[in-house]
DNA sequence: TTGCGTGCAAAGGTTTTGCATGGCA
DNA sequence: TGCCATGCAAAACCTTTGCACGCAA
């Protein structure tokens, strides 16, 4: 399953640490310079990958074009959390939500789709935007 | 609202044509090139864009970091349609289905907010590729 | 004629890749 | 020792932008 290097030490204990909030792979390198020990680009990306790929950590498009973002969840991510994106503020909103898992249950059963909560993200717009007081460019 | 110019007007002559599909713009490039009079990529992502914020066509990010897609609809977008992606082999699934309408109203008197099923794509993984007949790369 | 639309090329940003070096086991 | 991981720089990729020219109204 790989090294333990002081580098891949570093990236996972950041992603920890923050694992309430999303970052970017651009944010994790800077944090590593803060740090102590400067870590390549191309190094986060590379282990970024790979613990999404192990299940560790998620990815999201947060912004189409923008920086992906990633969050530490573990090896067992949590269960009927959601997220809405808000298409005027940007905002990623977070919901736990047992009506949602219904959905994952209706496409399984109607279309054969095993539903991604990890992976899905719901597009819209939130409360503030639509009461038309919505914060401008406020990002999670 | 704009002129009607020749690139213009082969460029939503194309998006009409393929109504049932998704383009992107390199696509929708290509074709302007073959169909006789070619269109710069920037006069064609301006379009888009414009076509885009009028309503009449619809921008889908199918596989992140790649290119969007882009179909039109039309003055008025269908309603209870969804799109289903599968994270394992590509494929865009249309899916029409009142069952995910709840889904909007949900969102809406618990959370506060405004879905919109044509920005929102629900990922996860297809029939085919769960039982372990996946395609591979095979997209829409 | 006036101003929007166009095309080219260059810039912009994020992510990936090639390759030599370094470090873990 | 052997192989994987790293770092740098360059490349790749999609999209946007600047600017001079062209064309629709």
């Amino acid at each position: 399953m790989g090294y333990n290097t002081q580098q891949r030490e570093l990236i996972l204990g950041l992603l920890k640490e923050n694992a309430g909030r999303h970052l970017t792979a651009e944010e994790i390198e800077t944090m590593t310079r803060r740090g102590g020990k400067p870590v390549g680009k191309s190094t986060v990306y590379r282990y970024l990958d790979k613990l999404v790929s192990q299940g560790a950590v998620r990815k999201y498009i947060a912004e189409e074009g923008k920086s992906a973002c990633y969050q530490y969840t573990g090896a067992a991510p949590c269960k009927n959390h959601y997220h809405l994106k808000c298409s005027a503020c940007g905002r990623l909103l977070h919901v736990e939500c047992e009506f949602l898992d219904e959905v994952g249950a209706h496409v399984l059963e109607h279309h054969g789709f095993v539903l991604s909560e990890e992976k899905t993200i719901l597009y819209g717009l939130c409360r503030e935007c639509v009461e038309g007081r919505g914060q401008g460019g406020t990002h999670d």
